[in-house]
DNA sequence: GGACAATACGAGCGATCACTCGTATTTCAT
DNA sequence: ATGAAATACGAGTGATCGCTCGTATTGTCC
């Protein structure tokens, strides 16, 4: 009676040679769920495009559902590689300069796979088992509400939970449209232009 | 060599019966979608739903694809409805109370059927053939900017077509998060608090 | 070089999918 | 009342899906 579709890898690949099988199993999930959909993306295409059985495939991830888990996982691992170095460059610096340069930060995370990431932000059915990406979220709104309440004298007074909400949610939309559906807008000289706004309008919110 | 999946109805209704089988049909896919989601919603399941037999379901509709888009443009128009009437409302009113009544509009549009929403938004596959979606963004944008345009003395200096981007990106953002991941924030009490913060924003934003 | 574990393989199973088509029933103009 | 058009029906088709399992190959240790 256990129930099937676990997302957990099966197992762990002790020798080189199923790393390798590993690693190419989830690159070529991304690559799949990219260029395909996650629709489209079934474990015998995944297992062919990754040059690997299906057998094989199923060693390692007991679902297609574990496959996609561990793509995000890595995708989000990246995401708060930027976040946190975006967040510590920028800890000494005047907050108005500060938020500018997250607001940079958080566009270029989003330039960096942008088709990857609206394949993740769109398709993906939201099953319960994804409680990676909510424990991603809770944690960059935690960084970010730790950085407003660093600089709580250079903020008026509002409720930081819901202002986190607000700045958080705003500057998300504003690069993730940018990328998926304006991508005009991120010309190198356009960009500029585009981080300014979206600085004013966090900075004017705040102040 | 015709393409097949069409997102056209195939015929339309001319009896009475025919059109009660084809709301039938639309309002089962909308059940469907919302209990199951955009891959459980095979035709198969919807005509049960719907209490119609699948050979029927085809009558009227020429792909899964096409109920699909059926839901849709009803949706839209319910949404486009709403937009249209608040912005008549609001045309004479102040500006800073015009915005908000306009945000108030925006959380009341999507509180409505927050699932169905969700569905549409977050699982229905971007394929080419859903072009009513692009022209009803392209619709509501031109209605905002027509608006920030009549206003134009009570804006500072920029962009507007940059702004009126920025805004409802943000706006539109900010409550369907609320509506879909914070629904603590939509209880009549603090639902006025968000109608604040976010008018904040987009006012603060734009002078 | 032999033995045993780790790894890789892929044909094939049962389920489900979108969709067709031949047939039965209802509606309606006459 | 009648016949043709409109509508409704659902078993069945071929394709694809996620996934299993018995077998072949490779790596490791003695």
């Amino acid at each position: 009676m256990a129930r099937r579709p676990l997302t957990n890898p099966r197992k762990c690949a002790s020798q080189e040679r199923s790393r390798a099988t590993v690693d190419a199993l989830v690159e070529a999930t991304a690559r799949i769920l990219v260029s395909d959909g996650f629709d489209k993306a079934s474990t015998n295409r995944i297992a062919q495009a990754a040059g690997v059985s299906i057998g094989s495939l199923y060693q390692y991830y007991p679902s297609k559902e574990a496959l996609v888990v561990a793509v995000i996982d890595r995708h989000n691992r990246q995401l708060m590689t930027v976040v946190r170095s975006a967040l510590a460059q920028v800890a000494a610096q005047p907050f108005e300069q500060g938020v500018r340069a997250l607001v940079a930060a958080a566009i270029d995370a989003h330039r960096a796979d942008p088709k990857l990431h609206r394949v993740l932000a769109e398709q993906i059915p939201r099953t319960g088992a994804l409680e990676g990406v909510e424990a991603f979220n809770r944690e960059s709104y935690g960084l970010i509400r730790a950085y407003l309440e660093n600089h709580r004298d250079e903020v008026r007074a509002v409720d930081l939970d819901l202002a986190t909400f607000v700045c958080v949610t705003s500057i998300e939309a504003l690069t993730h449209t940018a990328v998926l559906h304006r991508s005009e807008i991120l010309s190198d000289a356009a960009v500029e232009t585009l981080i300014d706004e979206a600085s004013q309008l966090v900075l004017r919110y705040l102040r």
